[in-house]
DNA sequence: CGGGTCGTTGACTCTCATCAACCCTCGTGG
DNA sequence: CCACGAGGGTTGATGAGAGTCAACGACCCG
């Protein structure tokens, strides 16, 4: 068992640990899933919009995104993925899925098969409250975008997700105190945004000309957080940090 | 007892025996549930933003809807709720809530305390699956939203809510075959959309006039259904109806 | 009858999309 | 080692869709 995976696991006891009063039990069943460890080049389909899924993934390292098209090709990006999450629990509860998730970088990932999950969720009623507010948060998130894709103009969007991705990257250890790399093309962003690259693009500039953010090819730097955070509009109530990490 | 509240507790039970197989033990403890009945106003509160749920509620009839406020005042609808949605029942367990729940219209509204459900969580994990995927499809449907507000123009998004409150309010019961009573102004729509109330004016007197629906004050009759589903990229798949009704 | 809420319409403005050119960087292969 | 091409990012010119401001009309209720 590589080291990371192991420091993966034991963040995600901690976190389920804050959720419900675990039992030695419940450890174990949890450590006790199977699982296969698979490592994927960026762009490769976890799940895919209209088929069932087969396996949930635990996110060992490197980002996913969920996405979704319109009839007329327009992608939405619905969220993305870091360390440490679950990505795509509800597979295992859902018969089939309304959207597509793919590795957005090189990533190593847990593949859970979907029977041992339910039989899981079955069987340890206090683990599966435990995923369950995984899945509440994901969702807690996928209102805030739409606060965000709703009511922000293109420099609120823009900055709202640099604050999100500051503040998910974190705590999944993938941040230092200057800042973090991002590893995302400008046409994520405006995918994620509802923009278009060109005024993805426009606006980094500006946010960078007003000294809210720095850049270093994808390496974003935020000198003033009380600023850029003003700027976005950003609470991070909705992250739900309280459930996440003590 | 009356005699709607009956009926919805009714169409509760089928929809989660369709989920997982429940048990006669999972259908008493469904039904023990303590629980008000409370009659609200339109406009009253049922949740607010950055207090903790005291009860989840389940709509026995009327309208209620969740929004969130930026910053700076404007208002986002973040899902609307129908007859028969357990409205909040995150709030049983995520410590804050990160929105606004308030009615619509006049509403009943059967409340359970928050503990009663965690206990029935914990002591019959299929009914608690059978929960949670009622919140899983509530994300789902937010997740649609993001792709509403992000990718359509005025005239797809408009055409679309119409899709789906065509498709709720007819699995709730609430209407018929020419059309349904839609109990909401057009400031509501124009929050839900991320437009604003004159342009969805204009936007729906266009849709009028273009044939693909048809108003009498807020009755929307929807002349040919397979026109505004192209109008509006309705795929039905994202409400997973297979989970609701057989 | 008067006042409030809700919806419609017009005139004007502005943000963001579109189209297009050009740049940089990096990997590849001759 | 350099040429080439692809992917990603920046910039400019122009245009369209939606916002803003304002007036007015319809309806409802006290």
């Amino acid at each position: 068992m590589p080291d990371t995976l192991q420091q993966v696991l034991e963040r995600m006891l901690r976190r389920f640990a804050l959720r419900a009063p675990l039992v030695q039990q419940d450890r174990d069943a949890l450590f006790d899933l199977p699982f296969t460890l698979r490592s994927l080049e960026p762009g490769q389909w976890l799940i895919r919009e209209g088929n069932s899924a087969t396996n949930s993934a635990l996110i060992v390292s490197g980002l996913a995104y969920r996405h979704k098209s319109t009839i007329d090709g327009d992608r939405q990006i619905l969220s993305f993925h870091v360390p440490g999450d679950f990505v795509d629990l509800e597979g295992s509860l859902l018969s089939v899925a309304d959207h597509t998730v793919q590795t957005l970088t090189q990533a190593e990932l847990a593949l859970v098969p979907v029977g041992a999950l339910r039989q899981l969720m079955t069987d340890r009623p206090l683990l599966a409250q435990a995923m369950w507010i995984d899945t509440l948060i994901d969702a807690a998130v996928a209102r805030e975008w739409i606060v965000n894709v709703g009511q922000r103009d293109a420099r609120g969007r823009i900055a709202h997700i640099l604050c999100e991705f500051a503040c998910r990257l974190r705590l999944a250890g993938l941040s230092g105190d200057d800042g973090y790399e991002l590893p995302v093309t400008q046409e994520h962003l405006a995918d994620a945004t509802g923009l278009t690259t060109v005024h993805v693009s426009r606006t980094l500039m500006t946010l960078e000309r007003e000294g809210l953010v720095k850049r270093l090819k994808r390496f974003i730097a935020i000198p003033d957080w009380e600023k850029l955070k003003s700027a976005a509009g950003f609470n991070e109530l909705y992250l739900h940090l309280d459930q996440v990490s003590a």
